[in-house]
DNA sequence: TAGATTGTTAATCGATTAACAATC
DNA sequence: TAGATTGTTAATCGATTAACAATC
């Protein structure tokens, strides 16, 4: 018993955390149960798809029933470790930085800031949420001396390098990174990287897209002009 | 001549956003020419699929030599639809909506924040970065009188499909989405998801996930330890 | 039992990669 | 020409989907 390791596909990863969100609006709602038909219709996916992706959590469904919200719940939180809390730090205390740092849909999913840093010493002392921004040449005595798990790593592309490699001396192991610049992952250090003008340029991709696909309808299966 | 239309998978597009902002790197220190081997490496890619990837923009390098750095950014974002400045609104100015108001990279990948908006009368008329706050009441007549290309939603989840029901009213074409709710797509409206408390809960899993494979480097290929 | 829905297999589809001819 | 690198084909790999037996 206890072995259903097996590394998940990212897809199914990015997938289950979709899931996940659905199915805490829903216990809040009061819902019991779901299957896979809904949850597939809800976020545009096929309802097979939704089957097999929650087929990685072990058999977690009742044939003829569908799946309990409350324990579907719990089992994607369990593979994907989100069962328990997280300490993670803030580096680089800008306007995102210092957005991120009310955000609430962190700690409500047990993401916990437990401090934040930054090269500023103009910055340094000033409050930030709760936390008190530290200078960043605590960082590594602070990761040293407290639990730290992840990093949100805020700071401008030109230090971004630089301070990762910072954070991985520290012995932080994930790093969730908004600097327009690549952090290789390592073995140990996995990186996440998030780029909001890249997403809109992505974005801006499918808008033109959609449009060219309503104008022209041509090339669509079976054209034989 | 002008034919290079034919969708572009969702992967390689991603994929060329990352590739343009290397690019745009590389043009700002001065370098002329690429090679895919280069920006495979750089990305932890492949050089067969940056290749690919590429050649999804015409003919655009040239044999023994590579890519020219200033004709692939160009290609890159006339595919992209990014060659033009976009006009953007934004929607829900909390913290995260604050913080966006005042963010660069947008303003450098050619989106220009023309308008913020927010349901909350107290916060109506305050300046935020170089906008004043209007009534969500004018998001209607204001989307109508002005060209409005896209806009970025950071309003609470329990306000986002209404509001998004607005935007689509109002002609704009595509949304990109910080709220954790599920906006459908649909043939007049795009919508972009960004959630980044899922975003740190991917990091987390694979954090686990790499920390378990360093724990028990079993079911590795061909391990003879 | 009859009806429903999962879990899983097999078939399809699409994306990645290796390899190499074309060509700078 | 010799050396290098693209563009593209064919092979591989992985992900999605349809279909259905298992079973609640």
């Amino acid at each position: 018993m206890a072995k259903p390791r097996a590394a998940i596909p990212a897809a199914t990863v990015s997938r289950l955390t979709l899931y996940l969100r659905e199915l805490q609006q829903m216990e809040r709602s009061g819902t019991s149960h779901v299957r896979s038909g809904w949850l597939a219709e809800r976020l545009g996916l096929n309802d097979s798809q939704v089957r097999r992706d929650l087929s990685c959590l072990g058999q977690v469904g009742q044939r003829g029933v569908g799946y309990r919200v409350h324990e579907l719940t719990a089992a994607i939180q369990r593979v994907l470790g989100t069962d328990r809390s997280w300490n993670v730090i803030l580096v680089g205390i800008g306007n995102l930085g210092r957005a991120l740092s009310k955000y609430r849909g962190f700690d409500q999913q047990g993401f916990r800031l437990v401090a934040a840093f930054d090269s500023d010493p103009e910055k340094v002392g000033d409050q930030v949420g709760t936390l008190s921004i530290k200078d960043l040449n605590e960082l590594e005595p602070f990761v040293v001396s407290q639990p730290v798990d992840l990093a949100i790593l805020a700071v401008p592309a030109s230090e971004a390098l630089s301070v990762a490699a910072k954070l991985q001396r520290a012995g932080v192991s994930g790093i969730l990174n908004f600097a327009p610049i690549v952090i290789p992952s390592n073995e140990s250090l996995t990186v996440q990287p998030v780029d909001l003008a890249l997403e809109l340029q992505r974005l801006a991709y499918s808008v033109v897209q959609s449009k060219q696909e309503s104008h022209d309808p041509k090339d669509l299966p079976d054209e034989d002009g």
